[in-house]
DNA sequence: TCGCCCGAGTGACCCCGGTCACATGCCCCG
DNA sequence: CGGGGCATGTGACCGGGGTCACTCGGGCGA
């Protein structure tokens, strides 16, 4: 079975309304390329401004500050697209990707996506609904790292992730773990804090650890911690 | 002279290229309202979904923690427009809105934004770029907030008022002098340290307080502060 | 004009959490 | 099966900056 059988459009969520034949041009014009595991695939500041689409694999949007500390912006996966930002406005890329797991992306060039927006008022009109969520998660990162100290916002990372993995009334099963660096990454501390918060918890008995999930015991507790010493 | 000669939206970069029908039909079909100093104008969490245009004034996009602390997300003025994200996504509002002086605005339906989206392309790019420089901002707050201690904040908060007021190849006069609280709400930190900050930076003879005016008499060397402390 | 109140400046205190430094555990690969 | 390397757990240290508590100064309203 050939390869080009994985190399198209169809599982791309901006695109889905597009017509077969319009959909086969767009393929045309777009180059399609694997990463590996943690290959960069675009670079903070760099002038390209094409847009990717995740046809398979796991995508991760970071910056790095000065000093090396690593903060993740958001995770993408099948079907989501990114690198609108420099594609739209024309500026240096705002972060840096990176594939987190052996990925298959479709970059379009700029002028084929501005293209797209100018003949499908429905597809601009997903890219705006697309950048209202960046900019409310954005705005909730902010207020978070504004009003929170580093140990409610893990405990917010943790009510977040336990929220998408519910399992009856007040508990949750977070699994596979996800390393203590990742989430320290997402609510910008050290992952010694993460691990000192989850001993605390787990003292607690808010969350269990077993080999591969992390169980969370009490959600309903977990979001009064984080609302708690929000208010104090 | 009657109160309606202010009551166009003429001045409203997004509706900028409307044929003078159309702008009639909107105008009619917004309504619009005075606001005094400090009044609110949105509340966060509020389910109206109205799209705001700002003919005369200057309006504060804030965010209020639990503890009261107020964080300022932006700052816009004649010709701006806020209260979109609701609008387009029906959600709660995201942040507060209030009048920071006198303020003359207009609010339009969310419908009738919608369709304007949809009957003209050209504002609904408008409103992609627009939504895009939200995102750019968001997330370089994201890495200053992450990245920056506090007073490295307030650096780089002086550093972006200092390139609106260039005066001259290294100086800046920034006047009239933003009141403490108001660069401690933006750099989220504390009025204290916000007047520790700028004592500091006198007596190390960059910047030099006068009565009305803050002059920043060594731009450059504000700028390596910035970056100085984020690298180690 | 006088007083009041808001903004500014500063000292003292002290706690959170970043940093450094190890120890332990686990898995995979040679 | 043994060793290297990554992930984790935890103690000790200490410095930044939030908080509290004042004082001072200047502009505005009665």
């Amino acid at each position: 079975m050939p390869k080009k059988e994985t190399e198209n459009l169809a599982n791309i969520d901006l695109l889905s309304e597009l017509k077969p034949a319009e959909l086969t041009k767009i393929e045309k014009s777009a180059s399609f390329k694997r990463y590996g595991d943690h290959e960069q695939i675009i670079d903070r500041k760099s002038d390209s401004s094409d847009v990717f689409f995740i046809v398979e694999g796991n995508i991760r949007v970071i910056n790095y500050s000065l000093s090396g500390r690593e903060i993740t912006l958001d995770d993408l996966t099948d079907g989501d697209y990114f690198g609108e930002l420099a594609a739209i406005d024309g500026r240096p890329r705002s972060a840096s990707v990176m594939a987190l797991t052996d990925s298959l992306v479709a970059s379009l060039p700029k002028d084929q996506f501005l293209g797209l927006l100018e003949t499908h008022p429905s597809i601009a009109m997903k890219v705006i609904r697309r950048l209202t969520e960046i900019v409310r998660t954005a705005t909730d990162r902010i207020m978070d790292l504004s009003t929170l100290a580093a140990n409610n916002r893990i405990h917010a990372d943790l009510l977040r992730l336990a929220k998408d993995h519910m399992k009856g009334e007040n508990e949750a099963e977070i699994s596979p773990i996800p390393i203590h660096s990742d989430i320290a990454s997402r609510a910008s501390t050290t992952r010694e804090t993460v691990a000192r918060v989850l001993s605390d918890l787990a003292r607690n008995g808010i969350v269990e650890r077993q080999k591969k999930t992390l169980l969370v015991m009490d959600v309903g507790q977990l979001r009064d911690m984080v609302e708690e010493v929000q208010g104090e």
